[in-house]
DNA sequence: TTTGTTATGTTATATTATAACATATCACAT
DNA sequence: ATGTGATATGTTATAATATAACATAACAAA
């Protein structure tokens, strides 16, 4: 059983929640200016606890962040992404197949697989 | 035919070759700066070089960057690696299959797969 | 040898992220 | 209801990563 959230962390979500876009911390801050957050401090804080918890995905190569549509979500750690470099949306992928793929991947180099991030660049259904 | 490098690629890259661990942009201004670069600019304008010609790979979970191992290495733009989390070296994988894989999972969202970078994180085999 | 492209040197600044610390709130066992 | 420990907050400061802008230099190739 989770948590409830704070004020902090519901009003960062929520503004995730309602971006077509990934958003950045900065931008998310400037977004809830209004609602009496003030500091980067505030919204990387909420943001560490949203991602521990699996609501909120960072985009590594964007430096972004994303709210996680899927209830309970898995992705704690490992991550999969589509992210179409027309309209920049970001589509996360649930494949179980690829943690597989990716375990099989490692065992070749003697690697031990633990968790992984995919980010998969193109272009979205909208956009073609 | 690649156009040779400048004397400030040849000592950002050769100071990648002989890191075994990947290293920060700052990271390596300190290790060149006897080298007569100077400032961040410098580095990172050769790391953008070196990057286009397939020479160097950015890690971006960690914000650091890696010497390809691989001549005339295909990965300009997508990159596979195994990153330990126990010695933070990174071993770059050139899996074919890799790509087929990504295209299949990409069209079943009716996605166009363009490129990908895949981080796999976990234990290499000198640490397990 | 001039012309267009690419690289350099340099200073300044933008962007992303954490450190540190005092205070407050919450969950909950006593 | 009260003390206790864990977690969250507010705030200021600063670290770490990356780019802008502009003047100059080197280089390739017609």
């Amino acid at each position: 059983m989770e948590p409830d959230l704070t004020n902090n962390q519901k009003i960062v979500l929520q503004t995730l929640e309602k971006s077509e876009q990934p958003l950045g911390a900065y931008s998310i801050l400037f977004n809830v200016e209004k609602k009496g957050i003030k500091s980067p401090q505030q919204v990387y804080r909420a943001l560490d606890k949203l991602i521990t918890i699996g609501a909120v995905h960072k985009i590594e190569s964007l430096n972004s962040y994303i709210a996680c549509k899927h209830k309970e979500c898995k992705a704690r750690e490992s991550t999969s992404f589509l992210i179409c470099q027309d309209c920049q949306r970001v589509f996360e992928i649930l494949e179980a197949d690829l943690s597989d793929k990716f375990l099989k991947v490692s065992k070749k180099s003697n690697f031990k697989y633990s968790t992984h991030n995919l980010e998969i660049f193109g272009v979205c259904k909208t956009c073609s």
